[in-house]
DNA sequence: ATTGTTTGTCAAGTCTTCTAACAATGTATC
DNA sequence: GATACATTGTTAGAAGACTTGACAAACAAT
């Protein structure tokens, strides 16, 4: 059942096959013949060679040298013509920026990183994002024309038909703000803007842990706490776009202030924010922790909690076993109510490893209906901090290249 | 955007717009026309004359009076020919089996229910549903073999491949028992085996409070709970079939132990069952209530409790709104998770109405996210108890009428 | 060299849908 | 009541996508 990612623009719908064919060889690591095409989409060989030659003359796809198989001629393996074009993909977090260049490919050619604070408001934040597109595409010997779309992540709820952005907790002065369209405007390249969260699930199903499964669920750890969805294939985002925020799901009614106004959040007790803050007031309560010689107070980061943990501080060990822990009540939950068949733990966090991981599989197995439990796979994100840049490079790609193999006379 | 119920054979998918327009055609509410499908479903008017001449030469639509509208020529409205066949939906519950007899147009001509014990395990329980199904059938002077197709729905997760239940908790010695193969070689119709849940979200989505919405919770509370979801559409019930388990969420560590081994399982603490052992447990610690006039203590029920809350009981009005807080605390959770549109509650326990729903809505208010919160609708389930048994109807129609459609020459 | 196997292509026919024109059947207007 | 107008439903011809069945191409095994 290919339901993969056609129905992006729908209108035009005629020669759906084509751009289900497109999918498949996209996503099929190593390329794929047009024999296999032709059995995994339960089409004659015949009417594959068709839909071939389309995108062949398009020029989207290209034959690669043909592969000895056991017996009988040897398939002519097709795969997408990488050099065709460009996208960029863009992920706006909390505190850092990251811009990828990518070719058609999905090969990432090169990557910016900056620290970034996205409370200074839409403006400022998508000024230095254009800044650092185009030190990259310069850097690149490239010109925007050249990229023929560009996907962006933001780390809050998405309104997908206008472009917006709806009541963030995390973004102050972008609620509402017409991101999709002033981006269009400027750049003149198709924008889409989805929630990084949504793309961390995505860019970890079509090149990470998370490939070809059909039910999974992304937990991205990073200043905030978001989950993206996959549910039958597809991307869920809820009815007001606000599907997976786990972040804000009350864990302990008498735990700390939240910033959504709360008490109590999962965000507030296991976010890179509380885990900052737990290991200030261990330093300042005076505890023996690595942490008390890592610069100044006022700058301990979840970084350096991850750090110390991993050198044998025992109190950093302690505050990362509590997040976890409180993030494994969280996912204990969403299993109970999704039975995904695997759980993604990605962003910033996540990078401390088992040390986070086990107690969160520890009170899964504990908590979750054991039918739901004993399937599910809780794994770290393969991409790493590059999930969500990497979810946004397929979305850029699933609009150029269906854009492209649209085109007729294309030569 | 029709992604009706077609999937379910998937095979011979030659004709799909057939089948959806069949769909168009039994969902929508007092029939419609040749135009309005085309434009529905953005096809021509000629290609939507084609499709319809094919359904009405198999006797699947009728046309009924052409209806006046503003100006122009009048319309012919189109309806499912009810007179073609008969299907049965079966609910069992944990303590009650229900059996309903509807025409093709999903109008109930006559339904049965019986008190029943699950937990009996699958050979009598089926027996029963065999006994009840055969005195409904020759009450209404027909045979097995007119009914075209069967429904049936249990409270457990259910692998729909093989037709089996997956460690059900409140269905022991079910589990693994070839349930759809043993019912189709004794009847030699063809079954659909659902989950009560699921059947519950697609009987209110098909007739009941959530007609025409594509993101939708069901809330089961009756004996068990348990929660049925419509995402993007479509049924969602997860990688092992276990989605929507809310009943075993923990939501108190320290709260009572529950059948499924755990304690504090929402079940335990707001479940039918748990309800009924409050109440026992305020009369024995010698409360002043009307529950201890309600005939002997062992067999107090929910809805013992539920009448007596009616007539201003209050210690029933405290049970049952705690039970409602607890709710309300899960389907808080649920909404941050998925962002419904709309959450309906259902199943037994559910008539006792808002006094019940009140405290949901409050913790909702108090607890989500204000995005997803606001947008929410909370109601009651508008078929009451029939909601899984026309859900469980839904699901054999969707056999009946697609396969009386695919026959060729029908005449 | 021959046989067997699998891939890819070609030609003819089927099926679905579209466009464009037209017939049918009502309301609104004079 | 006759006429104009609007909307629905049908018909005919053409375009497009897919299928079947035959066949050529390219390899491995014998």
């Amino acid at each position: 059942m290919s339901q993969f990612f056609w129905p992006l623009f729908s209108q035009n719908v005629k020669n759906l096959n084509k751009h289900a064919v497109l999918d498949l060889i996209r996503f099929t690591p190593g390329g794929i013949s047009r024999a296999e095409l032709a059995l995994r989409m339960e089409l004659s060989r015949a009417a594959m060679t068709a839909i071939v030659n389309d995108l062949l003359e398009n020029d989207v796809v290209r034959e690669t040298e043909s592969r000895n198989g056991q017996s009988g001629r040897p398939p002519i393996i097709l795969e997408i013509n990488s050099k065709r074009g460009y996208v960029v993909g863009i992920d706006m977090g909390a505190s850092h920026l990251t811009v990828a260049l990518a070719d058609f490919s999905a090969q990432v050619l090169d990557e910016v990183e900056i620290p970034f604070d996205i409370t200074q408001g839409p403006e400022p934040c998508l000024a230095q994002a254009e800044a650092l597109l185009f030190e990259l595409i310069e850097k690149n010997d490239l010109s925007l024309d050249r990229i023929q779309a560009i996907g962006l992540g933001v780390p809050g709820p998405i309104v997908s038909e206008p472009g917006i952005v709806l009541a963030p907790p995390i973004m102050p002065g972008w609620d509402g703000y017409p991101i999709r369209q002033a981006l269009e405007r400027k750049w003149g390249r198709p924008i889409s803007l989805n929630n990084d969260a949504e793309l961390g699930v995505l860019g970890e199903w079509a090149y990470g842990a998370g490939r070809g499964e059909s039910d999974l669920a992304f937990i991205k750890v990073g200043s905030g706490i978001g989950a993206g969805l996959l549910l039958n294939g597809q991307i869920y985002h809820g009815a007001t776009g606000s599907a997976g925020e786990i972040g804000h799901l009350t864990i302990d009614e008498n735990g700390p202030l939240c910033d959504c106004g709360n008490a109590g959040c999962l965000e507030a007790l296991a976010g890179g924010k509380a885990i900052a803050r737990q290991a200030r007031e261990a330093v300042m309560k005076g505890q023996r922790t690595l942490l008390s010689n890592m610069g100044p107070v006022e700058e301990l980061s979840a970084r350096d909690v991850a750090a110390a943990a991993r050198r044998g501080d025992l109190v950093s060990q302690q505050i990362i076993a509590r997040a976890g822990t409180y993030l494994g009540i969280a996912i204990a939950g969403l299993i109970n109510i999704f039975n995904p068949r695997m759980v993604i733990v990605g962003g910033g966090v996540s990078q401390i490893g088992d040390l986070l991981l086990q107690p969160i599989r520890d009170i899964v197995h504990r908590r979750s209906l054991p039918a739901a439990a004993q399937t599910v796979k809780i794994n770290t994100a393969v991409l790493r901090r590059r999930s969500s840049s990497m979810g946004a490079v397929v979305r850029a790609l699933s609009i150029a290249l269906h854009q492209v193999a649209e085109q007729k006379e294309a030569k």
